[in-house]
RNA sequence: GUCCUCAUCGUCUAGUCAGGUCCAGGACACCGGCCUUUCACGCCGGCAACACCGGUUCAAAUCCGGUUGGGGACGCCA
């Protein structure tokens, strides 16, 4: 039984986007499932558009999801040497032709080809029967030439089995005569992908179907390597909501895996989302563990058709797909409060509001507050803003609570101290007698307890809404809930 | 334009290969209710789809043909 392998092979010409992000992840998790290696392989043979700080954020983004590999990072512009062997080889053998069409020219056709309606716009391999001595005079004469594929000149169809879409074929007469290398020499995409999936001893091609036709001519180019075919499987494309192809220049970042790790999602739980962006295990779950995922996913149900990132740019209520979101959610209340615990201590560093006494004396009280406060959160992020009360002092007032719960009740200057000095009174400081306190407090006054409990949650976290006031006040501490209710300045600015 | 390809709720999808158990199931979103002197979480309920036309069949979301619509490719990019 031959090796399972598989790879994913970025062009390092941009960020790591979430098509690409996916099907890292169908390769990878193919890999895993079987047994099998996953190899990256960086594809920076466009040396006009290769960046190192690409190569940087996608190898960052592959990290941060989890998503592993067993060989590599490869570079593409290692091999070319190799690349350049295999051009040879086609051209010694026949498969393959020197052209000396000038690409202006060939452009200015193809173009009005197009612009014709023209049935078809390939080169009209006006070269590809030039004796040796006609294309020795052109050397000599110093033409530039690239190297074109000869497709073979054959009757019936051109096909392939693909894992996911089955049979493809096409009409031998429909494959142009492709570019296999420049006239400066360099390989091209479709032979040094090839080159280096047979190098690398690829058995699985896992990629977005906008390569379909492009895996046509590579079939032909395995055949005339004498390489054998490995198996393909094209996975759909995610489209945006008004089925447009996603980009950074047309949807900005939330396209990028970075945004992602940005605003706090966590990494398994986008994986999660993504994987059910164009794939479903047959059943009702939609919750996996790795090990589950990776027991449940084949290829043969990936689905066949396009899958939309549900996106709407300048939505007030979803900054990303609502399913994205609600996943992360799920993640964010359900682990184990010790997964989550390091990911909000990253958070809080990162926002400066770490305190390491957290991790130590203070740990059980830690892991109390992310409990108490998870369940309304949507991403990690939210520790450090909405949740910043139970960590720092320097934490927003938000307008909704002061205009809401505190605005319509200019006496509560007067009468959070007094609730302040009540409270500091009480010992122990327990969350019954704390209430019972409050409530006291508002049967004087003639008001309603929820004036003074609303008003407390403005003054105490800064948020219209949270967890039961009598836990917050636990978890914040009777010293510290006794000093804010005195900073009623905080309330009621001089004006 | 040509070639390739796809087509089930607003979105992700189950069901299609082996036609009947599907007047189509789940999730997200949305709407309503319960819970809650906050807001969520949670729970309960609701809205909502087989693109269209033919054919085959006792029976079609499912098989066949066509139409329409979507997407991809048509680079000396990857």
């Amino acid at each position: 039984m031959t090796e399972i392998r598989l790879r994913f092979p970025p062009s390092p010409t941009g960020y790591l986007h979430i098509g690409g992000a996916r099907t890292a992840l169908y390769n990878w998790l193919y890999a895993r499932k079987m047994g099998g290696k996953l190899i990256l392989r960086i594809e920076d043979t466009d040396s006009e558009r290769s960046t190192e700080a690409s190569t940087d954020g996608i190898l960052d983004g592959l990290k941060w999801l989890g998503i592993d590999y067993d060989e590599g990072p490869y570079f593409q512009s290692h091999f070319a040497a190799n690349h350049r062997a295999a051009a040879q080889r086609l051209l010694d053998s026949g498969h393959a032709y020197k052209c000396f069409c000038a690409k202006e020219e060939l452009e200015v056709k193809r173009q009005a080809a197009l612009a014709a309606k023209l049935p078809f716009v390939g080169y009209d391999r006006a070269c590809r029967h030039l004796t040796p001595e006609q294309i020795a005079a052109k050397e000599d004469a110093g033409l530039p030439h690239v190297i074109r594929f000869k497709t073979p000149d054959r009757q019936g169809m051109l096909g392939y089995n693909d894992m996911v879409l089955g049979r493809i074929e096409v009409n031998y007469k429909e494959i142009d005569d492709f570019v296999i290398v420049r006239s400066d020499g360099s390989p091209l995409y479709l032979l040094c992908n090839v080159a280096d999936d047979i190098r690398d001893r690829i058995s699985h091609v896992v990629r977005g179907q906008d390569h379909m036709t492009n895996t046509l001519k590579q079939v032909l180019l395995y055949e005339a390597l004498a390489a054998p075919l490995p198996i393909f499987a094209h996975i759909p494309l995610t489209l945006d909501n008004k089925k447009a192809k996603i980009s950074k220049r047309s949807h900005g970042e939330v396209v990028a895996v970075q945004f992602y790790k940005e605003m706090g999602f966590l990494p398994w739980a986008f994986n999660n989302y993504l994987v059910l962006l164009g794939w479903s295990p047959g059943t009702d779950q939609e919750f996996f563990s790795r090990d589950e995922l990776i027991s449940a996913f084949s290829l043969e149900r990936i689905n066949k058709s396009s899958a939309i990132f549900n996106y709407t740019k300048g939505d007030a209520k979803f900054f990303t797909d609502p399913k994205a979101i609600a996943i992360n959610e799920h993640y964010l209340r359900t682990m184990p409060i010790a997964e989550l615990a390091p990911l909000v201590e990253e958070e809080l560093r990162q926002a400066g509001i770490w305190d390491e006494a957290y991790a130590d004396e203070k740990r059980s009280w830690f892991l109390e507050v992310i409990t108490l406060i998870r369940d309304r959160f949507h991403t990690l992020k939210d520790f450090s803003t909405a949740g910043r009360a139970y960590f720092a002092e320097d934490y927003v007032i938000e307008e909704k609570p002061l205009k809401k719960n505190v605005a319509p009740y200019p006496e509560l200057k007067n009468w959070l101290p007094l609730l302040a000095d009540r409270l500091a009174a009480l010992n122990p400081f327990t969350a019954e007698r704390a209430e019972e306190t409050a409530r006291a407090m508002a049967e004087e006054l003639s008001q309603k307890p929820g004036v003074l409990m609303n008003a407390m949650r403005a003054i105490l976290t800064g948020q219209l809404a949270g967890p039961a006031m009598f836990d917050i006040l636990l978890v914040i501490g009777q010293e510290t809930v006794v000093r804010r209710l005195r900073q009623t300045e905080r309330l009621f600015p001089a004006q």
